[in-house]
DNA sequence: ATTATCTATAGATCTATAGATAATGC
DNA sequence: ATTATCTATAGATCTATAGATAATGC
C-alpha cells in the first residue's frame, strides 16, 4: 500500500460506475475500454492492473447495477406497494435514463450472447429483485404462493415494455406505450385469476 | 445489365438474409461486414455497391425480418388464436433460435440506441403486427377495443420474458420462466378487466 | 521498495474507398 | 461497354501487453 490507503479501491470504482452508466446507454459491445477509462480520468493501460478482462467488468457492472437496483427496489416495495414500483418503472423518466436505469431493460438480450459465467451473474444477482416481485404479487393476490419464474414473467413485461417505448421515436406513442404497460402491468398484478388459466389446461 | 438479370438482386438478397440473422444471434454492433459478407460468399469490396452504410443495411434488416415474422403472425392467427400464438412465440424452439426468431426480442434495446430513421423505420414495420395482435386481443375480450398500445405492452410481456429465458443458463429455470409468461400472457389475454384498473383511478 | 499510473505499441478488427479484374449484353 | 466483383489499403478503433514514470510508506 504504497499509493494513499483507497487508492486504488477509488480507481476501481469510477472504472465499475462509468462503465455500468456507459453500458446501459450504448450497449457493452459498442464501448469500448479507452472511453471508460477516460470517464473514470485514467488512461487505457492502467486498466488491467484493475480487471483480468473488459468481460471480468462487464460481470461487475451488472453485479453492481443489480444490487443497486435491488436496493432501489426494496425502497419502492416499503414505501408503497407494487403499484408504486411499477409506475416508476415504466416512467418517462427511466426511460429516458437508461444509464441510471434497469439493467435487464437496457443489457438482457445482450447478456443472453455473453459466456455462462455472466449470464450466471447476472441470474443470480436477479433472484434476490425476482423474490422481492414475487413477493408483493404474492401479497396484492391474497398470499397465493407466486414462484420466481411468475415474478420473471412479471418483470418482462416490464423490461420489455420499457424497450419498446424507448425503440418508439414518436413521443406520444411511446408515451401511451408506457401507460398501457402501467395497465397490464396492475392487470397482472391484481388478485383474480384470468379465466383461461383455469379454462383452459395447459397442455403439453 | 450486363451481369445475368437478377445476377445484383440475388446477391443483394444474401447479404439482407445473412445481415439478418447475424444480427439476431449475435447483435447489430458484434458483428462487422466481412463476416456477413463472407456468409453470403462475397467479399468485404462489394459491400459499397450494394448499400450505402452498415446502418442502411441495419435499416433493411429490420424491415426484412419484421415483414417475415408479420406473416408468421398472421398464419398463427388464422391457424388458431392468441394462445396458440403465444405458445409458438414462448417456446424452447423460438429461445434456441435467435438468428431466425422474432427481431423485437433479439435487438429492440440495441435499435433503441441507434438513430432516428432506423428506429422509424423499425416503428413503422412493427405497426401492422402490433395492430393484429390488438385484434387479437379485441377478439378474446369480447370485442372490446384494444389500442396499438395496448397490444405493445402485451407484445412486451412476450418479448421480455423470452429475453429472461435466453438469459437464463439454468436450462430448468429458462423453461419455467417461459412457462410462466405462458400463463402471464393468457391471463392477460383474458375477457375480464383486472379489479387494479377500475378499482383504482390512475392518478397522474 | 512497491504499486498504480503513464506512454507506446502489437496485432486484430472495424467501416469505408480506390482501382484493377472478370462477367456478361450489345 | 457496363457493372459487379476482387484485392488492397486508409485510417480509426478494438483488446491487451510491455516497459518507463510517478506516488507514496517504510
Amino acid at each position: 500500500m504504497r499509493y494513499a490507503p483507497g487508492h486504488n479501491e477509488a480507481a476501481r470504482d469510477r472504472i465499475v460506475e462509468a462503465a455500468s452508466r456507459l453500458f446501459r446507454e450504448e450497449g457493452i459491445a459498442a464501448v469500448g475500454l479507452a472511453k471508460i477509462m477516460s470517464e473514470a480520468d485514467l488512461t487505457v493501460g492502467t486498466f488491467y492492473t484493475h480487471f483480468k478482462s473488459k468481460e471480468a467488468l462487464v460481470r461487475e457492472t451488472l453485479v453492481r447495477a443489480l444490487k443497486s437496483r435491488y436496493l432501489d427496489l426494496e425502497r419502492a416495495l416499503r414505501a408503497g406497494d407494487v403499484e408504486l414500483a411499477v409506475r416508476a418503472y415504466l416512467s418517462p423518466a427511466h426511460r429516458d435514463a437508461p444509464g441510471l436505469g434497469c439493467p435487464t431493460a437496457a443489457l438482457a438480450s445482450e447478456v443472453a450472447r455473453h459466456p455462462r459465467g455472466t449470464r450466471q451473474a447476472f441470474a443470480s444477482e436477479s433472484a434476490p429483485s425476482l423474490d422481492l416481485v414475487a413477493e408483493g404479487l404474492s401479497a396484492r393476490r391474497g398470499g397465493k404462493k407466486v414462484s420466481r419464474a411468475d415474478a420473471a414473467a412479471f418483470f418482462g413485461l416490464l423490461a420489455g415494455t420499457l424497450q419498446l417505448a424507448r425503440a418508439t421515436p414518436d413521443h406520444a406513442e411511446s408515451d401511451a406505450i408506457l401507460e398501457a404497460g402501467v395497465r397490464a402491468a396492475l392487470r397482472l398484478a391484481s388478485a383474480d385469476d384470468g379465466p383461461s388459466t383455469t379454462a383452459r389446461p395447459r397442455s403439453r
